[in-house]
DNA sequence: CATACTCAGATACCGCTAGTATCTGAAATG
DNA sequence: CATTTCAGATACTAGCGGTATCTGAGTATG
């Protein structure tokens, strides 16, 4: 029986680097991105900073790793939770509680938001995050032009209605963090108000 | 001739407060709330740090001051916005003029994002804010209100129309904060369309 | 199979930060 | 005029992100 599995050096690096980020995730998530130093991150997955530092650029590329992560399971929520259904009505309540069970445990959101406060002084931050919330808000519009289109309503503009709901739920997530006594409610009514069309003629 | 000016303690403490408050904002809104250190505050404000801690409990509490002389422009310039004009159309307008020139420049947002996410980690951070955030909300409430019974719109509830707008206006500051090519407009869309009333039965 | 090279990760260090403890001298007090 | 007070200066600490250097196991090569 092989009690030390043979592995590759690269192998090896790789379970490094996704143990690094799994244990970021947990504390980036946990105690916030400042409050939370690469040395615990390192010592709490069974390495040293240099491990961090020989597959990361640094801090700030970690929590990107992170985000990343956290997104790939985020999208493949939202996309299940919209092809579970096929009427206009289910796919949205589908959508609705989605974006509830997700701004209701607003450590995610809260993460972002403090991760987007340092783009302003990290031109990788700023470029990277950029690049990430352009997709989200082109998916995001993608799925309410299918939405509507299928469902036959006119007069929505898929990229206002996108830059709307990405906002409204940012802000809500942001508010809700701090304040848990924020009704969260008025995203899917919002959501709803924005598919139905806000049509041009009567 | 009085060359140098009789002042009492208390009055030298106050200016020296208020130097420190206006420096500190320029600084955080320039550079960010992490990227400013109290040691240049207090030094470009022409005092030594300990004048900071002899002022303010500590960081911190220097942000709060600093955000609440802020919130005190923006508010007089709500109302003022706001009281300009009689009629629903130009009141939304001016409202929305108001909101476009705010997050057109986004730094303010951004500080204050930045200071929200420090809230997770300190109860003082916290507890303000969430006091701050339900005086703004209860007031844009009360003006949601004030417009709709006094143009005879039925059918909006203040505090969600409320809680819609302001958390809105935060995600749009923030996304705005670092992606300029983000379209403010959909915040006085969205403002009308709750204003002109999601009524029930219609 | 032995030797030389490579590089993931460990160790040691640096500059900077928020915060604390202590000191000082001028204003306030009697 | 002596005494007290306290705003602000000075000196220090622990902890942070990041860098430089080192080390030993994994890999390629004769």
């Amino acid at each position: 029986m092989p009690d030390t599995v043979k592995v590759s050096r690269a192998e090896r690096q790789a379970q490094t680097r996704e143990s690094l980020i799994a244990v970021a995730r947990e504390m980036f998530l946990a105690d916030g991105y400042a409050a939370t130093s690469l040395d615990k991150v390192a010592v709490r997955a069974g390495f040293s900073k240099g491990a961090v530092y020989s597959n990361f650029a640094g801090k700030e590329e970690l929590c990107m790793a992170v985000l990343d992560s956290i997104h790939e399971e985020q999208i493949h929520g939202v996309v299940a939770a919209f092809t579970r259904d096929v009427d206009l009505d289910g796919r949205i309540e589908a959508f609705a509680a989605w974006a509830r069970e997700g701004l209701g445990q607003p450590r995610w959101t809260a993460l972002e938001v403090e991760f987007g406060a340092i783009a302003r002084q990290s031109p990788y931050v700023a470029t990277e995050l950029v690049k990430r919330h352009r997709e989200i808000r082109t998916a995001i519009a993608q799925l309410v032009r299918q939405v509507t289109t299928e469902a036959g309503i006119e007069g929505v503009d898929p990229d206002k209605a996108a830059t709307t709901l990405l906002s409204l739920g940012i802000g809500l997530g942001t508010l809700r963090s701090l304040d848990h006594a924020i009704d969260v409610g008025v995203f899917a009514e919002t959501m709803r108000a924005l598919l139905r069309g806000t049509g041009s003629t009567s």
